[in-house]
DNA sequence: CACATAGTATTAATTTACTAGTACAATGCA
DNA sequence: TGCATTGTACTAGTAAATTAATACTATGTG
């Protein structure tokens, strides 16, 4: 019940000593916003400065964050005007999408198989960590 | 037909254009090999030296490949005797390996959720992908 | 236009990753 | 023991990745 602000603006934070660099920190911390419904389509990130004072840092590291997520299609920016979370499902096709997947998963199969895991194993291990992310919906009290 | 061995002894080669490090794709050649049997349980791999003159590199880059696979517990090293494939299924403990299957998902599930893959596609995708490894059985004609 | 706000470009310093050169140490066997 | 075979340690050179300093350009509003 803040007075002043009815979304919370999403808080970022940093771990120097996680050996991740700071801009994949950023890219994951966005993704992970997204894939839990914290974030959606046309919302404003931090701007670049903003979010590098507030963590600290230089400009151009959260830029080349979002620079990635552009080229990703992640997010959209506009000069002048901000960085938004864009529609991707939208932009891309069936073939760009069904690559994208198989390029995601051929690490994990190859990793997998050899620690021993079959492949049942695998999806149900999938199966619980969807259980941990909210589709999307509201989930006020 | 070679009248010496009986085991053809897994062709291992490098890309050199490919930006994947030489370590790195030697480890994944011989998670591969065994992810799809031509590697299994106590096969002796090339020795450090054997395989860094057929592959026209450093001993030491060999060694540090054969090194992280056995700190994954993947493969077991005795010097003066050579490296092996560990039966690394009997060495971790269920805990340990709900862990690491846990640790190799997570980042699939962020980003395939990021890019808006629901679950039911990854899950499909997987299948798809094990269609291409054989499981570990015998598979003569 | 003036000015605040937003992203961008260029350059460089620093660190880390990767590979190789070379020498060392452990095992097994005659 | 002597010696061949195997993995290991230490050092260093090169390239790539990461971050920062600093200055620039684009957008929106009065």
């Amino acid at each position: 019940m803040s007075p002043t602000v009815d979304k919370r603006p999403i808080q970022f934070s940093l771990d120097p000593k996680s050996g991740v660099p700071y801009y994949k920190q950023i890219i994951l911390q966005v993704e992970f916003a997204i894939a839990d419904g914290r974030f959606v389509t046309g919302d404003q990130l931090p701007t670049v400065r903003s979010l590098a004072v507030e963590l600290k840092i230089n400009p151009n590291t959260v830029a080349r964050a979002y620079n990635e997520l552009e080229i990703r299609g992640i997010v959209t920016t506009q000069q002048g005007t901000g960085t938004f979370i864009s529609n991707r499902t939208i932009r891309l096709t069936e073939v760009e999408r069904e690559g994208m997947l198989e390029g995601l998963i051929r690490p994990l199969i190859t990793k997998a198989a050899s620690y021993g895991f079959a492949m049942d194993e695998v999806i149900n291990a999938i199966r619980d960590s969807y259980e941990g992310i909210e589709p999307r919906g509201e989930e006020k009290s």
